[in-house]
Order: structure tokens, then C-alpha cells, then sequence
DNA sequence: GTCTATACCCGGATAGAC
DNA sequence: GTCTATCCGGGTATAGAC
């Protein structure tokens, strides 16, 4: 990716991704060319390029941007102190966040079972992001008196299961995507449940026998 | 879809399956041409496309073919009365078939995520291929005893597990896909021990609970 | 470093002659 | 049913203006 040094530089990148989100979000992915992207930014197709290396390039750094921007609304929402609350927060701003992003997130989802694609959601290409976004829920756990291993499990069990909340969005149909809302509550509920039923039989039971397993695979690719 | 009057045409949209196939599983999906398929057929483009109208025609060509495989494999598999005995040996049936075909995998999981595409694992062009494996996961909970609702929402779940199954697949690079049979095995321990204490407490509170949530979901898409 | 213009390659898909 | 020629868009390359 090129990396301009200029502020001057920097504001025409961001016109440019601005530019093209308003195409993605208008016509989808596949139906905007680069040559829209350029139209629409205003200027040149060599232009856009030189910010740019590429169509995914573009999305990569929507991703990045979306990462931080939803830390920063999850920062400032106001979060209740149960795991449950916590994790509800953490996805319901996510869904606002990507109201009218769900023609862009169909790009990020397409190379999500790529392993070689730099855009994979489970690749190298998207680590930094990806930490980022599986510390915010494991973070959900943290003074929830979950056995270190298990919160960090915990973690990355919610962030695979916030893909599936995303998968679900995507196909959402229902006016002011009510169904999404309403699978986050559950999943955020299913895991505040988790919490305190975790060293109980015959709970505790299932979590160990969940807990081996994953140490067995590690996650994807690893 | 072209479909072939002769049985001449027939064999014709077989051999170039044939050699699509084995390119996609020499260089992968996105690095074969369809220039590279017909050549490989020992024919020109506009005659590969004249059986086939697309690129994704022949990987869904593939799909269909691959679950009518499963099933005839999966019937002939002996198969223990368990329900966890038929789930594992629906998904080694299944991890067997696709041994060598991880690479075309990701072709077919690359629009999983974009409602609009006819090659969607959860649209509409897939409905005929996807009702039948749901069938296959539904049929295992035969006899099981579970509420006949329950078994249907079971059938779903596990189509479902078994997607996540194949992703982990795509991604998996131990010996012989030795963590993939792993998390197989688990998958169909996890849904045979579901079933005696579906009306147990407190298990029956938590499919309760599921079973009622996913009524008011359905099915993506739907 | 920022940007335009233009020509080009490659691969999916199509048109139309035979 | 098969071919050749062509279009279209992602992506590259280059020459040059400021």
C-alpha cells in the first residue's frame, strides 16, 4: 500500500475511500469499476492507483478504518458491568456502525475461507485488525472471574460468533435489521450465561470437554 | 445453464467438467482460466461456454454432483445406529470426497456471504442441493426420540456445524486433515449428547430457550 | 510528491459467422 | 456445436505536467 507522506496526500486517499464507499454502498462491490471510483472521486484512474494498489486495497483500508471507529463508539457507549451487557454493547454498535455497509461487507466476506487472500478474515493479511476486534470481546470477560484460559477461549469464541452475527446481517431482510438485533441480544445472553454457570456442574463439564478441543485445533490456519 | 440434448452434448459438459476440475485442483480456482479449461478440454473458449455459462456454472455443476456423491457414499457407509455415529459419518464421508478439493472449496464459500449470488450457500440457486444435505443432517435425528420441531431445528444446526466443519477444512494443514476428523468427531458427540438430555433439565431450558429464538430468526435469508 | 492521459495485458463473457 | 473476433473491466506501465 502506498503510503503518502503529505497531509495533502493523505486527505485525497481519504477522498478517494470516501468516494468509492459511496459507490460500493450505492451499486455493490462488483458493480463499481475503478474507473467509477475515479469519476466519482474526480480525477484520474492513475490517480486513484497511485493511493491505492487495488480493489481490495480499498476495502482493507475500510476495514481498518471500521476497526477503530468501533472502538471509539464502544468507548463512549455507555457499558453496562455484566459480561451479557458488555458483549450486547460491543455488537450493537458494530450494527450500527454498518447500517448501510452490508453491500461492502459481502466483499470482506468473500475471501473469508481464502486462506491465501491478503483480505481473509482469518489470514495474515488482517491480524492487526482482527487482535483488535477478538480483544474487544475478550475484554467483555475481564473481572468476570473466568479462568484466564478460558476468558481468552471465551474471547475468541464471541469474535468467531460476531462473524456469524455478520453473515446474518448481510441476509437480513427485516426492517431496521430487527432479527440481527435480536440473534446479538442472544448471543450476548448466551455468553453472560456462560460466566457464572462455568465452574458448575454439569456446565463445567462441557466447557472442559470445549476447552480441550480447542486447545487440540488452535484456530484456523494456525 | 445449457442443458444438453444428446447424449454426445453430455459427455461433452462431463469431459470438460473433468479437466476444470483438475486444473482448479492443480492450481486453484482464481489462477485457472477459462482459456486454461478449454484447452484442457481440447476445445475452443466459445465451445466451453456453450455448455457452460459461466465459470461459477462449473464450480455449481461441481456442487451438485459432489452431494449426490456424498449420498451415495454416505448410504453405503456402514452407519452406526447413533446419532452421533451418523453425523460423523456423514462429515468423514464428506471430508473423504473432498480430500483433494480444498482449492475448488474456496471458490464455493467465496459468495456465501452475498445473498444476490446465484452460487450463495444460502440462496435460492443452491435451494435443490442445500435441502438435500439438510436432509441427510435431519434424517440422522430419525428415531432419536427428539420432538419432531426439535429435530428439524437440529437437522439445520448441524447443516450449519458441518459448514463451519468445511471452513476449518479449507484452513486445516495438519497431516491427512487429522484436526479436521478431530473436530468432526466433536461435532457429532456435541449433537448425540444433545438428544438424550434435550428434556432433561437444565438442558431443556437451554434448547427451550434456542429452539425459541431460532423460530423467531429463521432461516438466513428468509 | 501529486496528478493526467493513454496505451496495454489479461481474463471473464458475448456475438455472430460457419 | 464450434470457431474467431470482440467487448469490458481490473490492473499495469509509462511519459510527462506541475
Amino acid at each position: 500500500m502506498t503510503q503518502p507522506a503529505t497531509s495533502k496526500g493523505e486527505a485525497t486517499r481519504q477522498h478517494i475511500l470516501e468516494a468509492a464507499l459511496a459507490a460500493f454502498r450505492d451499486r455493490g462491490f462488483t458493480n463499481t469499476t475503478m474507473r467509477d471510483i475515479a469519476k466519482g472521486a474526480g480525477m484520474s484512474l492513475g490517480a486513484a492507483y497511485h493511493y491505492f494498489d487495488s480493489k481490495d486495497a480499498i476495502v482493507a483500508a475500510y476495514y481498518e478504518w471500521m476497526q477503530e471507529e468501533h472502538e471509539r463508539r464502544y468507548a463512549s457507549a455507555v457499558e453496562g458491568g455484566t459480561v451479557a451487557a458488555r458483549i450486547k454493547s460491543i455488537l450493537t454498535t458494530k450494527l450500527d456502525l454498518l447500517r448501510s455497509d452490508r453491500k461492502i461487507l459481502v466483499a470482506l466476506f468473500a475471501t473469508l475461507a481464502d486462506p491465501d487472500h491478503p483480505l481473509s478474515l482469518f489470514g495474515r493479511g488482517t491480524s492487526t485488525v482482527r487482535d483488535r476486534s477478538v480483544d474487544m470481546f475478550r475484554e467483555a470477560f475481564d473481572g468476570s472471574g473466568l479462568p484466564e484460559e478460558l476468558e481468552s477461549l471465551a474471547g475468541y469464541a464471541a469474535w468467531m460468533a460476531h462473524l456469524g452475527v455478520m453473515i446474518y446481517l448481510i441476509h437480513d431482510g427485516s426492517k431496521a435489521q430487527k432479527r440481527t438485533h435480536l440473534l446479538a441480544d442472544a448471543v450476548g445472553d448466551l455468553f453472560g450465561f456462560m460466566v457464572p454457570v462455568a465452574t458448575v456442574p454439569p456446565f463445567s463439564m462441557f466447557l472442559d470437554w470445549a476447552a480441550d478441543l480447542a486447545r487440540q485445533l488452535g484456530a484456523p490456519g494456525s
